[in-house]
DNA sequence: CGGGTTTGACCGGCGC
DNA sequence: GCGCCGGTCAAACCCG
């Protein structure tokens, strides 16, 4: 950190000070219990009060699905760090959870043990729609039930009841059979994929931490700065490889020409620094804004030939964005030091968000276009539920402020360097390069969109834990690279059934209903992927309008994809199940003081995720907005 | 005094 | 057209 602090408090902002420890993603253990806010609700409450027009927004939405595995449906305490209470203790230790499902996990625990034997769970609260062919082995005590109250009857008619109760025991045993084969192929697909993604995880990690060793080792050597700049390395978002200027293959996005390019006036137009060739930079007058999104720079620089000869001109400038690179880490001081230097211009508080998002410009090199963000998290929606294989019922939901746990640090990077790394900055340029290739190779080369990606297929599988996410939604595409939790191999298989949903960032009209309707959706999709094993399929077209305002026809659409398939029992579970979709209404009402559902707090960066563990599963929902002492025209939550 | 932060003001996009 | 909001500017301020 260099000198100036300008009286910087951690307080005030925790974020310019440096001291994340990329190099050491620290294991997210779930959501601890001393995490929870006991004031949120009453802080929720005041803020809904507030003037909160939601509208929405053009900073990138975060689409996230962290996916956590169960593969039992046993309870693993191993991993539950609610386990070594009862699990009625578990549940009632948590100060801030509700609890929308209270008599409904009566039937779902009776269900589990009825249904010892075989994998599926009943859920008495699935409507009639979801009756699916996988839903097979629920109905039979329903069935039995009333084939016992047949065989109760004495006399002819009763025999010939008892002998149609066979028949259809026996059809329904077969059904069993055939369920627990499909389980059997699910559960292998899903350790496939599974293997997959840890291999993309670990090689990432090992990249962080091998960069990071060597950015030990340099400056431990006491080297100066200089010496220290690896010639020709460039920090490229856009899609550039990181670690090596001659990297240049053809996968930067284009910038946000489509009218998402933001005050082009204030643009200098000298971009000739960006990507020269022996990386030397054209540095513009002090201060000037180097942002300038020409097709020439950073990360729009260079378009994609395939993506050019594939889309129609409106196709593209709806899909060419400006590519951001998010990156959520846990930080003990709740401080960044990504390698470069960093001068902050503003610090701007979102409404809603306590917690500031910090502007930073890279100071390395006069003109270098590239900038960050900073900010925290703000809540952790967390929605506990069973999962047995492709039946899922919710069990409870709760929110968890984590804006108070202020080791979790999402920075958002945009653009690429004009200039050579340090050593000290190359692992996370790697990191976030690779991860904006992955995702922008992934969207030029899918069909449907960058959201049916290879690299969506291994990194945002189901099966697997949060490493990499992915925005859906305009206005850029985004990827974000979740340090937060690191789990090992091993864990992989056990760890909760885990979906981050980030809605758009923010969902600005992410009213109660809105929300509520579109997390079954998006959850269901996600379990639709899970059980194909495939990448995530949401439209990129998702804008955050849509997720705003068109929420009960998405609803509605998500139902019926739910319903296409048969393998997706588990998504028309979650999607379509109304207890579902009120538990989350509730809760987001709760939440954000649901009075006023069309004048909704906004929710930025909403990020849900739903963990499939018999006690500690959550829905993970992060607000990044962020108050600065900017103009503040609607802050609510006063400050912790 | 230089460099950084703070913070009120401003700009432009977007939704209504 | 208006207002909201994210993002940025830049003067004032702070600190070493």
């Amino acid at each position: 950190m260099a000198k100036g602090s300008g009286g910087l408090s951690i307080d005030s902002d925790p974020i310019a000070t440096s001291g994340f420890s990329l190099h050491k993603p620290t294991v997210l253990t779930s959501f601890p219990e001393e995490n929870i806010n006991p004031k949120w609700k009453h802080l929720a409450a005041t803020s809904a009060t507030q003037s909160m027009d939601v509208k929405a927004t053009r900073s990138p939405p975060t689409f996230q699905f962290p996916v956590k595995l169960i593969n039992t449906n046993e309870h693993d305490h191993d991993h539950d760090p609610d386990s070594s209470l009862p699990s009625d203790n578990r549940r009632r230790t948590v100060i801030d959870e509700m609890d929308f499902f209270a008599d409904k996990k009566h039937d779902v625990d009776r269900m589990t043990i009825i249904n010892n034997g075989t994998d599926d769970l009943k859920d008495s609260g699935s409507p009639a729609g979801l009756e699916l062919n996988v839903n097979t082995g629920l109905n039979l005590l329903t069935t039995n039930t009333s084939s016992e109250q047949s065989t109760v009857d004495d006399g002819v008619s009763s025999k010939m009841e008892n002998k149609r109760a066979k028949g259809e025991l026996a059809v329904l045993r077969a059904e069993v059979e055939r369920m627990k084969m499909e389980n059997l192929r699910l559960k292998d697909m899903l350790t496939h994929a599974t293997s997959n993604y840890n291999a993309l995880q670990m090689d990432l990690i090992t990249l962080l931490q091998g960069q990071n060793s060597h950015q030990k080792n340099e400056q431990h050597d006491g080297k100066n700065k200089d010496d220290g700049i690896v010639p020709r390395q460039f920090m490229d978002l856009g899609l550039v490889a990181a670690t090596g200027g001659g990297d240049t293959e053809d996968l930067s996005l284009s910038t946000s020409e489509g009218g998402r390019r933001r005050d082009p006036t204030r643009s200098s137009g000298n971009n000739a620094e960006n990507n020269n060739e022996d990386g030397t930079v054209e540095q513009d007058k002090k201060g000037t804004d180097q942002r300038e999104e020409s097709p020439d720079q950073g990360w729009g620089s260079n378009k994609d030939a395939r993506f050019n000869s594939t889309k129609t001109v409106d196709q593209t400038e709806a899909t060419i964005r400006k590519a951001r690179v998010s990156v959520r880490a846990r930080s003990e001081d709740a401080t960044i030091s990504d390698g470069c230097q960093w001068r902050k211009y503003g610090q701007k508080m979102a409404k809603g968000n306590p917690c500031p998002r910090a502007y930073y410009r890279c100071t390395m090199a006069a003109g270098c276009p590239v900038r960050k963000q900073a900010c925290f998290p703000l809540f952790l929606l967390i929605i506990r539920h069973h999962l047995l294989f492709e039946r899922i019922s919710v069990a409870y939901c709760r929110v968890q402020r984590c804006a108070e746990d202020r080791t979790i640090l999402t920075t958002t990077y945009e653009g690429n360097h004009s200039h050579p790394l340090p050593p000290a900055a190359t692992a996370m340029a790697s990191t976030t390069s690779s991860a904006a290739r992955m995702l922008l190779s992934g969207s030029m080369s899918s069909t449907d969109g960058p959201m049916n990606s290879d690299f969506l297929t291994r990194t945002i599988l189901p099966c697997s834990s949060s490493l990499a996410t992915i925005s859906a939604s305009a206005p850029f595409p985004t990827v974000t690279l979740d340090l937060t939790q690191n789990p090992s191999p091993l864990q992989l298989l056990k760890q909760p059934l885990q979906f981050q949903v980030p809605f758009p960032n923010p969902p600005q009209n992410l009213a109660t209903a809105s929300a509520a309707a579109l997390l079954p959706q998006i959850l269901g999709q996600a379990l639709h992927n899970q059980s194909k094993s495939s990448g995530l399929q949401m439209s990129q077209d998702m804008q955050p309008n849509r997720l705003g305002h068109q929420s009960q026809p998405a609803l509605q659409q998500g139902q019926q994809t739910a319903l296409a398939d048969s393998l997706t029992t588990a998504t028309s579970a979650i999607a379509a199940d109304p207890n579902f979709t009120a538990a989350l209404a509730a809760a987001i009402t709760s939440i954000i003081g649901g009075a006023h559902q069309t004048n909704i707090n906004s929710i930025n960066n909403v990020q849900t995720t739903t963990s499939n563990n018999n006690s500690n599963g959550n829905i993970t929902t992060g607000n990044n907005n962020s108050y600065g002492h900017n103009k503040i025209t609607n802050s609510s939550f006063p400050s912790d």
